[in-house]
DNA sequence: TTGTACGCGTTATCAT
DNA sequence: ATGATAACGCGTACAA
């Protein structure tokens, strides 16, 4: 009833389990014959080995860390959420995540939090900055896979990176940004901080498409609100004066402020914002937001932690398990 | 190194591990006394249990039908080749997953595929009739846990319902209808049969938002392209002869068909369709189609599983398990 | 009501 | 180079 065990490769290759073992996992010591043997009969058989039993034999137990920035709302607010929700289920599947809480936008307290880590693999979510990329190559140095979330560090030699696509991000709320205000008018960028790679590449993109094909509008120089609700509402007030604003698309967060600025001008811009929070929520729901463009950040904790899985084990995960979607949510289909 | 263990816990709450085991997965037969006795010490030592080693010890077998019509094109076909991409790391969780194909539209067939089923739980996709009903209620009588795909059958009495909200993709479809035509012009609304529930459902949430928000369109009577290319083709192409068409709303397949019509229009009216295919993905991308609402069929087949899992558990799954997200597709952001 | 002892499939440690 | 055998943590007959 149930498969093929390591017994039944063993009895049809006339070896011992140790032997088997030894072929399956290419421990070496083994000659050329016999693995041959042992292959065969593995065809044969059908066998697939039991991950449960493997796991159990070893009884390994993955220690993971979480090095991302701290902050009760908002996006990280979600992403701690999603460890937490996450936690249970690792428990149980033998995976230890520790998350060390970094300061947003301090770099100098982020590599301290790099530093002096225990683990197997860990996952941060990061600045863009030398001393951070020099660290990140120290830790590989002593052994720990690291990969990088959200924002990608690509001079970094992280091993994967866990994230959308941020140019891609860019370009959708272009395109949707064109069609909303029918190719007319002024648009306001606000980003975070342009040293952020995320935030960088988005404009990029989103430059990009309204350039291609939607020269219609007119692009205002990119704001910077430091992902500070106060700033992001000074930004769009001071604009909105100079000018009717067409369109604002806001590249970080801070949309708390943003809601207050809109609610102030007439006729209400276009609006395109990131990460599907409790304030971006109610915001679409209100007709405040027009489109919100959401990375799946449970489905990236997921798929950090199974790459974090695949390096440790030094099985090399598929080439595409770091993308996570974007997924787009208009009034109609916030769940 | 390791966590805690049955082990600790029972000589923490000086008992057998027999009773833990009793206390654990609460089989009852165990006094008041030592229950408390128990969960004291679980929550002392910190106990989690070892999924891996409890699912190897009670070496069950999970067996599982997918009844779904056949084909190979189009949606069926991603659901297919998910089914298929899922195999392996299923065999290796002990899952065996057997995939009954049936003929799209007939009912007869569909039932008799329901019929003689060895399994302990049914995914099916079907007609909304009442033979499916009843053969459905048949299966549960004989024990087998049985949920809807993709089309619900809320009639048939089966344990779940796993895909999207078809209201709320309609609706979602009309959201973008409305903006994307700047609220003018004829709308064609293609469904593929409205005996099909999903098909009716989107037609119906596409309606609402149309009279609700976006009234300066005008709608023509829904056609019926029975999923077929060539229908849908002609039905274009007629509805065309009568007036221009600012929009088309396809609900369901026979994409290639529509492409082919689109390319004789002149102008091109606002295209949404559903399902990302590879046929609605170029049209995305040569601008044919303006916006695809994709189910995520793989992650679709990922929560029917883990669905029919705790169904035969005994384990209520959670309540929102089967919802399936509605992703949203520009041309910028096919992946 | 409670306890004992064995088996699940794989890995790892010995010995040969 | 190869084999025998004892864990790993949990579930479950069976015994008491």
């Amino acid at each position: 009833m149930s498969g093929p065990t390591v017994r039944d490769v063993a009895q049809v290759a006339q070896v011992s389990l140790a032997t088997v073992d030894r072929v399956l996992n290419n421990r070496g010591g083994v000659s050329a014959k016999v693995v041959d043997r042992v292959k065969a009969a593995v065809a044969q058989t059908g066998y697939v080995r039991n991950l449960a039993a493997a796991n159990l034999s070893r009884r390994r137990i993955y220690r993971f860390c979480f090095v991302v920035p701290s902050g009760d709302t908002g996006f990280v607010a979600l992403l701690h959420a999603a460890l937490a929700q996450e936690q249970q289920r690792l428990m149980e599947e033998q995976v230890l995540v520790q998350i060390v809480p970094t300061k947003a936008f301090d770099v100098e307290d982020q590599v301290a939090a790099l530093r002096d880590l225990d683990c197997d693999a860990v996952a941060v979510m990061a600045n863009e900055a030398p001393e951070i990329n020099e660290q990140i190559a120290a830790l590989k140095t002593s052994g720990i896979r690291v990969l990088s979330l959200v924002a990608d560090l690509p001079s970094s030699g992280r091993d994967a990176y866990v994230g959308p696509d941020n140019v891609m991000a860019g370009r959708t709320a272009a395109e949707f940004m064109g069609r909303f205000t029918a190719n007319r008018g002024t648009i306001l960028m606000i980003a975070g901080s342009l040293a952020a790679r995320d935030h960088s590449e988005r404009l990029l993109g989103f430059r990009m498409v309204m350039q291609e094909r939607y020269g219609g509008c007119t692009l205002l120089p990119a704001g910077q609100g430091a992902d500070d609700a106060e700033r992001v509402e000074r930004i769009v007030l001071d604009a909105a004066k100079a000018q009717p604003l067409a369109g604002i698309y806001a590249i970080g967060a801070g949309n708390r402020g943003l809601v207050r600025a809109i609610g102030t001008l007439d006729p209400k811009p276009v609006t395109i914002v990131h990460e599907l929070t409790p304030t971006s929520r109610e915001a679409l729901r209100t007709g405040t937001f027009d489109l919100v463009i959401d990375q799946d950040i449970r489905a990236g904790v997921i798929a950090a932690v199974r790459i974090m899985r695949d390096l440790t084990e030094a099985t090399t995960p598929p080439a595409d398990a770091g993308r996570i979607k974007l997924n787009i949510y208009s009034r109609e289909n916030i769940q």
